[in-house]
DNA sequence: AGTTTGTTGATAATAACTATTAATTAAAAA
DNA sequence: TTTTTAATTAATAGTTATTATCAACAAACT
């Protein structure tokens, strides 16, 4: 999460131009924690630049993560989410609604020591994926039954 | 990874009808394990049924993985891989050649019992991702440089 | 301000997957 | 075994997320 200042200075220290739609975009990505895919960030950036099109969310989100700003969750639907928090941590989704949230503060020493040891491949990286029911649609179904 | 004869008789009680291309496309799935994509599966399976479409392929998938007989993998790539080995168990691929090996004995216990004191959302399942660099990548990668 | 060069946005292209449908074939009924 | 019925195959067309192309444009450097 940098403000704008600093993303203005990395942007241009990789040999990127400083563009008020790549700032918007990067800055929507920090200011939510919905984890969108492209069409959503569409959405939510139309009422602010109409003219802004589906290509430049595409090209810009894979600037942002070529140089670090974002990283590319991909929770087995048929589009990818985005998010600005760049340290690897483990998402859930909810299978009836779709929104996906946060695992925050999950040590993933133990599993990763345990692949280790099982496999002779040079560990770089992992994703965890939980699936459940949120607690908004556990509600919603109990309401149902009764 | 059940016989020919098990295949039968599930398909048969689940109310689909029992063809060569099912039986040949859940075999192949069993006698491999690299985790083939709908189009290596549909190469494999070429020289033995010329006819057959990659039309065939999906949906023969999707039956098998209706009725459990075998699961959807997602590893982060363009197209989804299958396997016939439906107990979950998290994957590794490697970053160079994309290979997708299994991480077998894997205790899932401790991460679920972390993530489940961490959530309110009623947990059904998980994926686990790794990725790193394969031996024979590695082995290549070595001799390049010296 | 003028020049250079990367960027935007409209549009076309790509690729994995899904839907449609006529001909075929498995399996139940006779 | 033959007939009947309904599911399946395979060719083809359609869908959708994402990427490529390119002319008009705007950021950055002088
Ligand atoms: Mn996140
Ligand atoms: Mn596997
Ligand atoms: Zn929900
Ligand atoms: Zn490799």
């Amino acid at each position: 999460m940098m403000d704008a200042k600093k993303v203005t200075a990395l942007l241009r220290k990789k040999g990127f131009k400083v563009t008020p739609q790549r700032l918007a975009i990067y800055n929507a990505l920090c200011n939510t924690k919905a984890h969108p895919n492209a069409e959503m960030l569409f959405n939510k950036l139309q009422p602010y630049y109409p003219t802004m099109s589906l290509a430049t969310i595409y090209k810009t989100i894979d600037i942002l993560r070529e140089i670090g700003l974002i990283q590319v969750i991909n929770v087995g639907e048929d589009s990818l989410r985005y998010d600005a928090t760049v340290e690897l941590h483990p998402h859930i989704r909810c299978t009836v609604c779709n929104r996906v949230d946060d695992i925050m503060d999950f040590d993933f020493s133990p599993a990763i020591k345990n692949v280790a040891e099982k496999t002779s491949y040079d560990l770089s990286g992992q994703q965890f994926y939980f699936y459940g029911v949120c607690p908004e649609c556990q509600a919603k179904m109990s309401k149902k039954i009764s």
